[in-house]
DNA sequence: GAGTCTATCGCAACACGTTGCAATAAGCAT
DNA sequence: ATGCTTATTGCAACGTGTTGCGATAGACTC
């Protein structure tokens, strides 16, 4: 239940990109990757140091976030941050998505490649942008909470 | 060149609307009223306080904030977070646009109501959602750098 | 103008994230 | 296995923003 899988597949891959670039591989990697791995969804910075600490309490934030930002410059992992401007990050597995946040009822949606197709295309209409879906953090009222308030 | 002129719109509009919710004009408010009138364009929470600090050395960064959601609340500014999720306020006088910033060149570019309508009507039609405009922050690539990509 | 009520202020501490630096230890060569 | 090189770690301090609390000072009444 733990999910202490050790995801193989995955530590291969960054070893392998480390190997390649003249960078180690340490356990503290290995922990940080299971961690985020076992962190199905989403899991902001803070969430993600605290559960590290969990499996090795000598782990020190900036060693959590430097290697958060080594498995982005990796392709590894995203981020994006919140309507609050906290980071969240999330395998790059989790296919590409964006992200959508009702201010009216607090929900969080995802917005898959197909749904965004047509706004990337009008964004790419409109300015020229061709925008990343990833980074796509759109803020606004769900079709619920605007019957609500047209109610 | 100090941009001295109080703005004696703004600082009425806002006492009055102050007065009707019982709250209190100070000198502070009216300081921070000014720095924000002053900073044409946008500006971060930080530069506001570093601002506000030379008019008032006194003032410290938990008034200017708090102020600061004030007047958001009173709907006279807005802030939105910018790619590396840094809080840039501006005052609602500016007319309501979304921002783009391009990975590739750090330009900033905005995007004005018109130039966003198709984008809000897409996302609405691919996710029933109303997305709010000045929340609007896209990341990605300008054409300009797509086309050197490409070259 | 003096007194009252309470919104606002400044301070101090906290939360999240980042950065510089000296000590440690990973990976390689012998 | 030993030593060497240098990437990585932990620490400590900083930057940005938030929060709780006691002290200050607006605004209103008399």
């Amino acid at each position: 239940m733990a999910t202490g899988q050790t995801n193989k597949g995955l530590t291969e891959r960054l070893q392998a990109a480390l190997k390649e670039r003249g960078q180690r591989w340490t356990e503290q990697r290995q922990i940080i990757v299971d961690v985020l791995a076992a962190s199905d969804g989403h899991a902001t910075g803070a969430e993600l140091v605290e559960r590290v600490r969990q499996d090795d309490p000598s782990a020190t934030p900036s060693t959590v976030y430097r290697t958060l930002d080594l498995l982005e410059e990796l392709g590894l992992a995203r981020h994006h941050h919140g309507p609050d401007g906290r980071e969240t990050y999330h395998l790059e597995e989790t296919t590409e998505h964006g992200h959508l946040h009702c201010r009216g009822c607090g929900a969080e949606q995802e917005l898959d490649a197909a749904a965004a197709a047509p706004i990337l295309k009008a964004i790419t209409g409109a300015t020229g942008f061709s925008a990343d879906l990833d980074h796509l953090s759109l803020q606004g009222l769900c079709a619920t909470c605007r019957a609500d308030q047209k109610g």
